[in-house]
RNA sequence: AAAAUAAAUCAUCUUAUCGCCUUUGAGCAAUCAAGGGAGGAAAGUCUGGACAACGUAGAGCAGCGUGCUUCCUAACGGGAAGGUAUUAAUUUGGAGACGAAUUGAUAACAGCAAGUGCAACAGAAAAUUACCGCCAAAUCUCGGUUUGGUAAGGGUGAAAAGGUAGAGUAAGAGACUACCGCUUGUUUGGUGACAAACAGGGCGUAUGUAAACCUCACGUGUUGAAAGACCAAAUAGGCUGACAGUUGUAGGGCUGCUCGCCUGAUGUCAGUGGGUAGGUCGAUAGAGCGUAUCGGUGACGGUGCGUCGAGAUAAAUGAUAAGACUUUUUAGUGAAAUACCUAAAAAUGACAGAAUCCGGCUUAUAGAUUUAUUUUCUAA
RNA sequence: GGUCCGUUCGUCUAGGGGUUAGGACACGUCCCUUUCACGGAUGAAACACGGGUUCGAUUCCCGUACGGACUA
């Protein structure tokens, strides 16, 4: 396993990202809340004809849809968003300086992340940045380390 | 030598491991190798352009912007040099009003001597002034009243109707004289702002305010890279062209208005063709940077030589570890100390992150270095 | 990225050079009532910050800070 983070693990899709934050999204969707961090993941993208199975897929975990599902999880890594608020640190230095510190960590610690059953890997996942104060890197690092943990 | 102020320059470095963006090369591909990767303000968006579309962008008015002069520049509301005014310090002329010189600072510094408006309170009066005064005449109850003259003095105010001295007068007054200020004309000097000299004006044509309306001069078509061009996929309204038809009428478009110009109701054929934020270009070799030399008081310009220095797009340029350096604090050394040296701890190590690109302006900025000015101390 | 607007008592607002910056709600004290509410009287409380123009600035001009709207 090597600690790459390439541009294809990057979430860029304005449609995903729509589905992650509007608020249908915001109640359905599952969400890991651990602090500087609130984390929203999907396992698949939700068109109109899929948006039935995939909840299904969410809530009752059946273990025929998921087997269907596992080849191309297991192949590619998730895509992910990091987010940091304007309204929390007004400077660009600032915003940069702890996005780079949550890219890092995630780059270093994705392995924990991999190593899960595939069922459990999701698709898209977002990170908030949620602290009003800049945390230093051993910080975010054991919590990034935490959330893992915690996904379902 | 120290401190303060102003200006300019720099604005952490090295190594290792793991990564990100990009260029070139290799490879069927995964990927590998080599090179490059934030700023002086990248910021604020206050301005001037380049570039693009709107029909190849027409006229007048309105609106908006600028406002001493000349120059620099692609252009500017930026810069340079100069002029004038105000002001501070020093020196100096004069009886005085008021000037002169040097050095520094400041100026949205065109026009209230075109028009209109405004000037609270106080004051008689805030722009065709007369309250207290001063003077003369009349009158009577003999210090008041009335009429007239006057604007020197008083008081109010931010601002009071040219100032000083004289002569003059009933008292006074540019009514008169000298000087000063203001102002008009001519001449001379200067590219010009303007300056100097001479001759007038007699200052009730002339209080202040244009960051009040306004006048004058100059500039300005509108919208901004989410502009716009191309490629792929994909449908209707639409759009374009040709032909026929039609009062070039209603209506529509071009800039807010007017003029002016263009288009203009239907049918057939052919072509083109949204939204859907997919990709490529625009978009990084430029009014570029460095250096030498020449011209210019200077901003700046010419010439020669060298050089390529980010190009992302939910947005790269980083993380960790060790060491050096810097700053702060504490302790020690030392006769003492704010200096130097040693040790330890702390500090995401000033402000701050490209978003089409350049020229400026404004604002933020730890520390270091250099230059200039002022003050203080020490030595000769 | 671009364009535009605003900031006045605790809150919502008026005032667009001149004497004490006005009003409503809320708040304090007193009166009314057995008490509360309603009502009456009275009081405290504000021009975002820094410069400039002016005799004088909340108002005009410039800059800074903060907030908001529009633009796909």
């Amino acid at each position: 396993m090597k600690f790459t983070f390439k541009k294809s693990e990057r979430l860029n899709s304005k449609k995903v990202i729509e589905q992650l934050f509007d608020k249908k999204g915001r109640e359905t969707n599952p969400s890991v809340f651990l602090y500087p961090f609130r984390v929203t993941y999907i396992h698949e993208i939700l068109s109109d004809k899929s948006q039935v199975i995939s909840e299904d897929l969410n809530v009752t975990e059946s273990g025929e849809l998921t087997t269907l599902e596992n080849l191309p999880l297991t192949t590619t890594p998730p895509q992910i968003l990091i987010s940091v608020s304007k309204r929390s640190f007004k400077h660009a230095v600032d915003r940069n300086l702890v996005k780079r510190r949550t890219r890092e960590a995630y780059r270093l610690n994705k392995h924990l992340l991999m190593q899960k059953p595939s069922n459990q890997i999701p698709a898209y996942i977002a990170f908030v940045y949620i602290a009003k104060t800049i945390e230093d890197y051993a910080k975010i690092e054991k919590s990034m380390k935490a959330i893992f943990k915690k996904m379902v």
